[in-house]
DNA sequence: CTATGTTAGCGAACAGTGTTCGTTTGGAGG
DNA sequence: CCTCCAAACGAACACTGTTCGCTAACATAG
């Protein structure tokens, strides 16, 4: 068949439609094959434009991290920063559940996850925290997001609901259950969100104070 | 061949090579056909003893999650059954880290995860923090865990590492980077962990100040 | 103790998977 | 104009998980 004369395939095409069959039929439903089938073309000339279809993958990934946002950072404001930041992650996650799995797997070639972690860095070294601790409450933070974006709503949302069954067991239609499990992880994740805060702003003043007495 | 006169298979014997071949060769270098090879068996025996693959990866999960320790909440301290829980929850990740991110995807399934997740509700409950408060926390503090293993462990330490390459160029040796990026991951979680429980600290305060005022 | 049914092993096959190779053909550059 | 690159294709390879029908040993009932 040769080239055409327009082409029929573009990186942006291909992971549009990965995304959009990953997002309805999960990770596992993605194929090379359906993903061409859908692309109307066959699944040979999908390796023209992506080495790999881990490479694939990466490029979705980049795509998601790139909604996420550090601007909270702005105003000096560490603790606004870290929040939103950490919000907008899981709201990025979670706006894409079957991606989480490989999201959160082995990040680091994807370079916007890294810009992203710097600038938390410097925004927080910028706040006043040492740029070890810094390090460390970014690490820390992502724990949280990727945490919770694991054991929420990745995969298995029956699975999950079923705990909060056993725990309330007056709770009892499923229907509702569903709603109350979004509830439940939702406050927790909040719960988390601020009582770790709460935490790093006792250790910031207690190294205010430190600072002063020098 | 048929029967033979002593069994060569055994559910429990099958779940230990194959988590052998998980630890060393990562989750997808465990193939059905491989274990067979390794068990001195062929691959279709393998379906009398168990009903898939994922039966079998659920079974080395349960293997590893009865590791998990929850005998903290003993003398009624909720903050030191916490923390050992958290603690023994990512040891025994840790162990493991190719089954993290099985591990951590819908883990409703796992009974043992399950009766681990209720002692720490009743912990909770029982020193004295409201029963849906208890779940918050118990599902905070699993996020905790969680996120610390799925990012630590994910896979490319070459790529994490190199987030800390960027941030402290001055210590560029590559082979001492790993065991720094260990020191951080360990640093980062007990940062976490900490922050988090001087948080829920001060939340129980005002939970038992509002209780005495009643 | 014999008859019956269940079970653990095997061999072969099926439908999928990701990926590579060689070929054809359009378009771009010297 | 000729050459070289790149995009599409068809076919194949080496895998994957799983199922089927078969054999032979164990367990149990009569």
């Amino acid at each position: 068949m040769g080239r055409p004369k327009t082409p029929l395939l573009s990186l942006d095409r291909m992971a549009s439609a990965a995304l959009e069959i990953v997002d309805s039929d999960g990770l596992d439903g993605l194929s090379m094959r359906r993903l061409a089938t859908v692309l109307g073309v066959q699944v040979a000339s999908l390796y023209n434009h992506v080495k790999n279809k881990d490479e694939l993958l990466h490029e979705i990934g980049n795509q998601i991290m790139a909604q996420v946002d550090v601007t909270g950072f702005r105003d000096g404001d560490w603790r606004q920063g870290i929040a939103t930041w950490a919000r907008s992650y899981r709201a990025a996650l979670r706006a894409h559940p079957n991606m989480v799995p490989f999201l959160a797997t082995g990040p680091g070639r994807r370079e916007t996850a890294l810009a992203r972690a710097d600038a938390v860095h410097g925004g927080l070294v910028a706040a006043g925290w040492p740029p070890r601790q810094a390090t460390l409450i970014g690490a820390s933070t992502k724990y949280l997001v990727v945490g919770a974006a694991m054991t929420s709503f990745a995969r298995g949302f029956d699975d999950d609901v079923q705990i909060y069954v056993d725990r309330y067991p007056h709770l009892g239609q499923a229907h509702r259950l569903r709603a109350h499990a979004d509830e439940i992880d939702d406050e927790s994740f909040e719960l988390a969100l601020q009582a770790f805060l709460d935490g790093l702003a006792q250790r910031f003043a207690e190294l205010s104070k430190a600072a002063d007495k020098r």
